[in-house]
RNA sequence: GGAGGGGUUCCCGAGUGGCCAAAGGGGAUAGACUGUAAAUCUAUUGGCGAUGCCUUCGAAGGUUCGAAUCCUUCCCCCUCCA
């Protein structure tokens, strides 16, 4: 039974940040070996935007480690915080999500967690079951609960606060909503990433004002993005996809700087301890290219979220496309048909897509980015005599041929 | 409710009647160098078949030969005092 226990905390503290407080785990840990009763581990997310990165996978391959253990994952879909949008307006473009917006979001979203999570094994929760019903008698008895010097410790909002940014009240009632789920759904333990630890500390407290068992709370390392800078998100437009093409998830791999390569390998791969303190000095011998670990990476990683196939194939690509300067296997192609024999160059570029604007073609032209055949193309105002077969490239990565 | 400060281009931020498509920085894109890494250097960074034209400085009106800049109304944000 030690043993047992030992096994399983070994595995769940994998990579974690903050286990806390351990002693309570163990303990709940223990009853739920004894009585044969798995642990209920939660975790929620918005469907704001429609697709799961890499980001997400650190927590969803956590609950997927809890689920081999033999406990019970329990997701939220934080469909009614989705609902009510963040009126803040700190961007102002963030557009009010429709509900059928979010239905459908929630739909992919499903889809893709099911990639990592075990579909079968998962209790799928919308938290607005809950918060729908609730009046304003019930809110107002959950917000009485928690205080407001309380919300202020949150340093991002004292930090917003403190930069004068804005603070809208709803805001104040988010860490008390997800704190609310936890209750419903009697959370023995609630994961998320460390920026998250405000929130999952307040379920804690709610759950004891609500005469249950506090939750143990798991905080998991934020994902640096692909820029190597800021934390992986969608807007940001660092991200990787887990539904992304087998070529697009190994480019991104290549593209990450040197210094996320380890912190990639442990928290989104399957390497084990071991291989980690291998590739850890690898990494820091200076005579090896990282370029090869990375490769291994995208490798891992396209075989993960397509198959080993795909992703030797993708790395073949990459190594013609980028080592050898060849060209990609399969290309856009454009038919003359529709474009006729006879174009400006620019105007074919910006027609096509290739780039947003007239401006940006030009520039990208007289900038020595495009390439005709394999020949740089440096006049904007070339008239072009299409023929069948012709090869663009148009800046670092894209090509495109011509058929008639 | 009172007093004050503010809203500028992807972001931060200068600009207070013409020299403003708007300094500077960040980011982004392209080029050189490379390993589609980092660092560095260079160029570009509203649209347009273009020595010019059109749209942009919270919104709408107005003054002026001319407005990001002045006036009016409105919207939004922040700070302090009740």
């Amino acid at each position: 039974m030690d043993k047992e226990i030992k096994r399983q905390l070994e595995i769940i503290k994998k990579g974690v940040v903050d286990l806390l407080p351990e002693d309570e785990f163990i303990e709940k840990l223990k009853n739920s070996l004894k009585n044969n009763k798995p642990l209920r581990v939660k975790q929620g997310f918005d469907p704001t935007a429609p697709d799961i990165h890499l980001g997400h996978t650190v927590g969803l391959r956590k609950l997927r480690q809890f689920q081999d253990l033999g406990h019970q994952v329990v997701l939220i879909i934080g469909d009614y915080t989705g609902l009510v949008g963040d009126p803040s307006g700190r961007s102002a473009t963030r557009p009010q999500l429709t509900y059928e917006q979010l239905m459908e979001n929630s739909e992919s979203y499903q889809k893709q967690f099911f990639k990592i999570v075990d579909k079968e094994k998962t209790e799928v929760h919308f938290n607005g079951e809950w918060f729908d019903k609730m009046g304003l008698k019930d809110i107002m008895h959950l917000s009485s609960k928690f205080t407001i010097a309380r919300i202020l410790e949150r340093d991002d909002f004292e930090k917003r606060y403190k930069a004068g940014l804005p603070i809208a009240m709803h805001e104040f009632f988010y860490p008390l909503m997800q704190a609310y789920d936890s209750v419903m759904i009697k959370a023995d333990i609630e994961i998320g990433a460390t920026e998250q630890t405000f929130n999952l500390v307040a379920g804690r407290h709610i759950q004891e004002a609500y005469g249950q068992k506090p939750q143990c709370i798991l905080t998991l390392p934020i994902l640096v993005g692909v820029d190597g800078v800021k934390r992986m998100s969608k807007s940001l437009g660092n991200y990787i996809g887990v539904d992304e093409s087998p070529k697009e998830i190994f480019g991104k791999v290549m593209s990450i700087p040197d210094n996320l390569i380890l912190s990639y390998y442990e928290l989104v791969t399957d390497v084990t301890g071991e291989e980690l303190k291998t590739i850890k000095e690898k990494l820091e011998t200076p005579e090896l290219n990282p370029m090869d670990l990375k490769k291994e990476l995208g490798v891992q990683l396209v075989t993960i979220y397509h198959n080993k196939d795909k992703a030797l194939e993708a790395r073949e690509e990459f190594e013609r496309v980028f080592s050898d300067r060849g060209i990609p296997d399969d290309m856009p192609e454009l038919s003359m048909a529709e474009i006729g024999e006879t174009i400006w160059v620019v105007k074919l570029l910006a027609d096509t897509k290739m780039v947003n604007s007239r401006g940006e073609a030009r520039r990208l032209i007289k900038a020595g980015g495009l390439y005709i055949d394999n020949e740089r193309m440096s006049d904007d105002s070339r008239e072009l005599n299409l023929k069948e077969g012709l090869l663009f490239k148009v800046g670092k990565r894209k090509f495109f041929r011509i058929i008639k």
